[in-house]
DNA sequence: CCCTGATTCGC
DNA sequence: GCGAATCAGG
């Protein structure tokens, strides 16, 4: 099982809601919790609702390098996003179901409404642009975290020619 | 013993 | 880059 956009993005966002490895490996399927938490590593995530624990190791055979000179951003924290899942309706699909895990097209928005631990979890499924992982409407709100809005209250003008290039 | 994530290590 | 094995904590 290869780690797609679509899955990686999937991945991202349950990490992000606060699933735990093993729950999205087995929403995701065809992966196993240590697959997940290697790849979340990789992705630069990690570091979430766990005691981070810097201080392992201590006596066991696992060699580290002590010497931090210079603190990396490996763990960075982000805030927790929740979603608005009043702000917009969520599509659903001619079968009766909504935008699911397993219903989700490359080409609906993948913004998650509700709790992705239980059942009626879904996704926004506001159609989007083929290869976006959000409509337009979710594109803007998926577009916050790293930075500190305190600093830049403006909008980015270049940003929204881009968009409007794009869309026209 | 169950769970969790973190890191290492071979492929 | 990927994931099992392993490590470490609750």
């Amino acid at each position: 099982m290869a780690w797609t956009d679509e899955r990686v993005e999937l991945l991202k966002t349950l990490w992000a809601e606060g699933l735990s490895a093993a729950q999205i490996a087995n929403k995701m399927g065809g992966v196993t919790r240590n697959a997940v938490i290697g790849k979340v590593h990789r992705l630069g995530l990690s570091g979430r609702a766990t005691p981070a624990k810097p201080q392992r190791g201590c006596g066991a055979s696992q060699p580290r390098q002590e010497e931090a000179p210079v603190a990396k951003p490996a763990r960075q924290e982000y805030k927790t996003v929740i979603p608005e899942p009043e702000s917009i309706s969520a599509v659903v699909l001619d079968s009766g179901d909504l935008t699911t895990v397993s219903t989700i097209k490359n080409n609906m928005c993948k913004w998650p409404i509700g709790d992705p631990a239980k059942d009626d979890f879904h996704f926004c499924g506001q159609p989007s642009a083929m290869g976006k992982s959000y409509c337009a409407h979710h594109a803007r709100l998926a577009f916050q975290p790293p930075q500190r809005r305190e600093r830049e209250p403006a909008r980015r003008p270049a940003a929204q020619i881009a968009q409007r290039r794009a869309a026209g």
